[in-house]
DNA sequence: CGTATTCTTGACTTATATCAATGTCGGTGG
DNA sequence: CCACCGACATTGATATAAGTCAAGAATACG
């Protein structure tokens, strides 16, 4: 399915900075939009990774089966972000699933481009490298906070972030723009539904969040960052 | 520090694959080599990233401490990895600290020599961008060993890999090929000392493995690696 | 409406951390 | 050279965070 693409969003994501707008128009030539229902998948793990991907509206979850059967969320795309990027990982298949968790549009392009793109625009290359670094450094990061810190926190960090990269402001908070479920928010910070709930349970009786089905808006973003600060007793 | 560097070695990296000699060469030209004793810091966390670096010899351990004095492992360097790497994440400071685990030999280049490079050696980018996300991929896999596994599969894959990667064959198994603590591996693997030497001792019991002080030999590897499928009874 | 998700909450279990004590190795200096 | 010191390791006892098991309530959906 093929669709209008307005070129002045794209130019507006950081991955584009570098390129002029010839450059960006010789991409677009070769992309194909394509509209992601809720819950479609964009591509599913252990497919042939044939494409990679950009998302321009929306919101997708990355998640990887185990071979026991557990799942977990690799990460959450939000509009701007390129991903699917298996060629970087000198991989023939996807690692993970990628799902709308909101209707989503996504641009893709066939992988055997990429050499001629980068030949082509050089700081394309530097634009991507980094932007694999930053996910470098957040799942770092990741690791850091599963380490350390005690789920309660994790969860906190999660929800902050996704109040950050993915809120709206609304009366009285910041909504998370897009459906997500306890369990989604378990498999984000790798624990149990269970004691997801309970700790929303908790901050919704101390007025930090408003909680509901697949729903979740920060009431009290203060209150929550404190938490983060808190010190053992 | 300059000293010889020798083009075989460093040709067969799996990170200058592409590279032509007179590339290799040119390369290398800017490079200079350091030796780092045991216990010495390559660089150290927050520390202005003006140089990356390429581990010739020896063995790396990347530490990161957290604001509340917990210190992590982040990675383990070994020889052909490149490290320090801190421009790609767009970040003016190292993230972490490179300790040598082991005497090593380091070459570094000054930052401002990358583009430079790639400008005259586009396959150098290229594998580059594959060895971060060869990392990335590494960093993916053990978020989801540390959301989905329990203490003792997580320290066995640990010492598999470090086996794997830093195992020297020897009589009766394979020894870790440099100094490592049980905090060491508690720290690799988001756990405390008193729980990797309580594992370590029944899998000494169980003549999977051979400790001592600092000293780690895999005894029967296979043992250990039916650890990883042993399912919940 | 009835059926299926999703969420909540209580009771109980357990893996792992914490606390505490002691043991052992290996290098250093008297 | 040997005694001592500091770093590393072991191991037991106890505490606790979080998982598991189980039941039911709320919400959305066809």
């Amino acid at each position: 399915m093929i669709v209008a693409i307005d070129r002045t969003v794209i130019k507006s994501f950081a991955l584009f900075d570098s390129l002029a707008d010839d450059e960006l128009d010789r991409l677009l030539a070769h992309a194909v939009a394509r509209r992601v229902p809720l819950g479609g998948a964009v591509f599913e793990q252990g497919a042939p990774a044939d494409h990679f991907f950009l998302l321009l509206n929306g919101h997708l979850k990355v998640t990887q089966v185990t071979e026991d059967g557990q799942q977990i969320i690799v990460r959450v795309v939000h509009p701007g972000d390129l991903f699917g990027f298996a060629e970087a990982l000198r991989r023939p298949d996807y690692p993970g699933s990628a799902i709308a968790a909101a209707e989503s549009l996504v641009l893709s392009w066939p992988n055997d481009l990429w050499p001629r793109f980068v030949e082509k625009s050089p700081g394309l290359a530097v634009s991507t490298m980094q932007a694999i670094g930053q996910r470098l450094e957040e799942a770092h990061t990741r690791i850091r906070e599963m380490s350390t810190q005690e789920v309660e926190r994790r969860v906190a960090q999660v929800v902050l972030r996704l109040a950050k990269k993915a809120g709206r402001s609304e009366a009285g908070g910041i909504r998370i723009d897009f459906p997500i479920s306890r369990q989604d928010i378990a498999e984000m910070t790798g624990t149990t539904l269970h004691t997801v709930s309970r700790i929303l349970s908790a901050w919704e009786a101390a007025g930090l969040v408003e909680g509901g089905r697949q729903k979740l808006k920060v009431t009290n973003l203060t209150g929550l960052t404190e938490i983060l600060t808190r010190t053992k007793p």
